[in-house]
DNA sequence: TATTGTTATACTCTATAACTATA
DNA sequence: TATAGTTATAGAGTATAACAATA
């Protein structure tokens, strides 16, 4: 087989790995965004926020909160404004830079979440439940390759 | 370690799976959209209608995009409506069933699809170029098996 | 000047439900 | 009655750009 035909032949093995991506990701996506509004009348985006919170404790400031759940400022600044009237998060200055603010979870927010959060694991290891504990991890290292190259590869042509 | 000590790390290996999943997805994602749109002037579902098409030369008719599409179908209808309007794709009739329609991509449509999925092709094989062929095809086992695990346990509990 | 966060706006994408026309 | 497709609506999710306050 010759070199085009060989490219052409890893092309399609890229696109179709791709559309399976995005065809399991959609899936599991799905479920869980309906079982979250239908069980905790809430949304990802709001589970995700203050699941990055819960990760850091101390908090997190607005622009490090938009680079993680990598969106931009604007959106994050509504889905707090939501968190915050109900009490689940609260905004705290940051010393030495009075122009930042500091967003943590509340007592009342880390309960709410934990009990979202352990609902949530649930979930998750039910979607993947055909895998074994070995594939799961062989999948998490490859995908961890697909992360870094983007990672690394950021420039749009 | 005990069962229960076991199970539970499992469960983080699944949710660190699936958080990765949702990482690498928006990553390539976001940048195919944004590409899309620069320079085809085109959306994501949009194109995604017309690939699928593509792969249908027959045609298919709206509650098999829809299902295929994984969306509803008043989706569906919303952008075959624009597609048609830009003579991109057409409504035929069904025989033996006058409820039904059966959407093709026009002369033009192929034309059009074809040059912005070949360009499109680079973009994911760029994308995935941190991965060697064999690294491709076990992602894309792997993530078959979550595939068939979703879609044959579908109840909703 | 540059950065942090907010506001305002617009658009895409989606689900739901009521509707029509056939079957 | 059930199905195929449409319409209408509402809301989620997002990006963009202009803005205020501070660095």
């Amino acid at each position: 087989m010759d070199i085009e035909a060989r490219a052409h032949e890893d092309h399609h093995d890229a696109l179709r790995l791709w559309l399976r991506m995005l065809t399991c990701t959609q899936l599991i996506e799905q479920r869980v965004r309906g079982r979250l509004r239908e069980q905790f009348e809430t949304t990802l985006p709001r589970f995700d926020l203050m699941a990055q919170l819960e990760r850091s404790p101390e908090g997190l400031k607005m622009n490090e909160l938009s680079r993680r759940m990598m969106v931009t400022g604007g959106n994050v600044t509504g889905i707090t404004d939501q968190l915050e009237a109900e009490g689940l998060v609260e905004r705290t200055a940051v010393v030495n830079d009075r122009r930042a603010l500091c967003i943590r979870l509340t007592e009342a927010g880390r309960k709410a979440f934990a009990a979202m959060a352990a609902v949530h694991e649930g979930w998750i290891v039910d979607a993947l439940g055909g895998l074994s504990e070995r594939e799961v991890t062989t999948l998490h290292k490859l995908l961890g390759k697909v992360k870094q190259h983007m990672n690394t590869n950021e420039v749009t042509p």
